[in-house]
DNA sequence: TGACGATAGATGACATGTCATATTTATTCA
DNA sequence: TGAATAAATATGACATGTCATCTATCGTCA
C-alpha cells in the first residue's frame, strides 16, 4: 500500500531513482493521458490539439499574430508551424496575411468560422477539464499550478 | 504581480476560465518543455524519448515483453509500436522473438548494446531530472507527485 | 550603393502518433 | 470438426514534431 500509483501504473519493480524522477515521470505521464482525452474530444470536431491551441492563442490575443509568435507560444519550432497553418487554412479556419511593412512576416488571422467553432468547443472543453481534475479541491488545484510553475523556473535559467 | 507565471508565459490577456483549466494547461506546458529537454539530451545518443522509454521499460522488467504490453505501459496505440520496434531493432538495441506457444505474440528483448547504452545514460538523465526539478524541495516533489496521481484518478473511472 | 549578416517562413527527410483495416493465429462453440 | 470470434501484430494514410537547409527580405555599415 506504500507504493505510489505511478509505480503500479508502470508496473516497475523498483522504486524511482529519486523524488525528482518520480515527479518528472508523473508530469509526463499525466500530460500524455490528458492529451489523449483532449485529442479524442477535439477529433469529433475535426481538430487536433495543436490546431486547437493555435486557434485559442489567436482568439486570446484578439488580433492576428505572426507565425513565429504563435510557434513560440506553442513551444514549437517554426517548420512545424507551416504545415499546421496550411491545414488550418485549408479548413478555412485561419487566413495568411503578408505584412506590408516587413514582407518577411506573415500574419495569421482567425476566420469567423473558427470563432464559431471555438465557441462550440468552449463548453465541452471546460467540462472535460473539470472532469479530468475532478478529484482535486480548489486549494489543491492552486497548489498544483504553483508547483508546476516552480518546476518550470529551471527552464528559463539556461538552455 | 497577481498574475501567475503561465499567464505571463502564454501572454494571455484574460485569466483562465477556471482553476481546473489553469492546472491542466500547466501540466501540458510543463510536460512539453521537459520533453524538449529530454529529447535534446537523448538525441546526442541517437535515441528519441519514446525509444528510450521502451528500453527503460524492458530493463525495468528484467525480461522480454510482448509488443502489446510495452505499448500499454507507454500509453501508446499498438500501430505506433511496430515502427518504434523496427527502428530499435535496426539499431541492434532490441531483438524480436516470436513466442512458440502463442505464435501471435512477439517478445521484445533487450540486447547487450542497449544495456550498455542505458548505463551511459543513467547519470546524465538523473542529472537532468534533478536540474529540471531543482527549484523544488523534497517535500514539494512528493506533494507534486501525489497531486498528479490524484489527477489521474479521473482517468480510470471511465473511457 | 552594395555586400554581409540576421530574421521570417518554407521545404525535405525522418521519427512518431493517430485511426482504420488487414493478416495470422487461438479460442470457442454449435 | 469447422465456422465464427477474438487477440496480437502489421500496414497504410495522415497529422505532427524534430533538424538542416533554402529563399526572400530587412538592416547595417563600409
Amino acid at each position: 500500500m506504500a507504493a505510489s500509483q505511478l509505480q503500479r501504473d508502470l508496473k516497475k519493480k523498483n522504486a524511482f531513482a529519486s523524488p525528482e524522477q518520480e515527479a518528472v515521470l508523473n508530469i509526463l505521464r499525466t500530460s500524455d493521458q490528458f492529451q489523449n482525452r483532449f485529442g479524442r474530444l477535439l477529433r469529433e470536431h475535426g481538430l487536433t490539439l495543436s490546431q486547437y491551441n493555435v486557434l485559442r492563442i489567436l482568439r486570446g490575443e484578439g488580433k492576428p499574430l505572426p507565425c513565429r509568435e504563435i510557434g513560440a507560444r506553442l513551444i514549437q519550432v517554426v517548420p512545424a508551424m507551416t504545415g499546421l497553418i496550411d491545414r488550418l487554412e485549408a479548413q478555412s479556419l485561419v487566413r495568411r496575411d503578408r505584412c506590408s511593412e516587413d514582407r518577411r512576416v506573415i500574419y495569421i488571422e482567425l476566420t469567423d468560422a473558427a470563432r464559431t467553432l471555438l465557441q462550440q468547443l468552449d463548453e465541452p472543453m471546460n467540462e472535460l477539464e473539470k472532469q479530468l481534475m475532478g478529484h482535486l479541491t480548489r486549494k489543491e488545484l492552486t497548489q498544483l499550478s504553483r508547483l508546476l510553475e516552480k518546476s518550470r523556473l529551471s527552464l528559463t535559467a539556461e538552455g
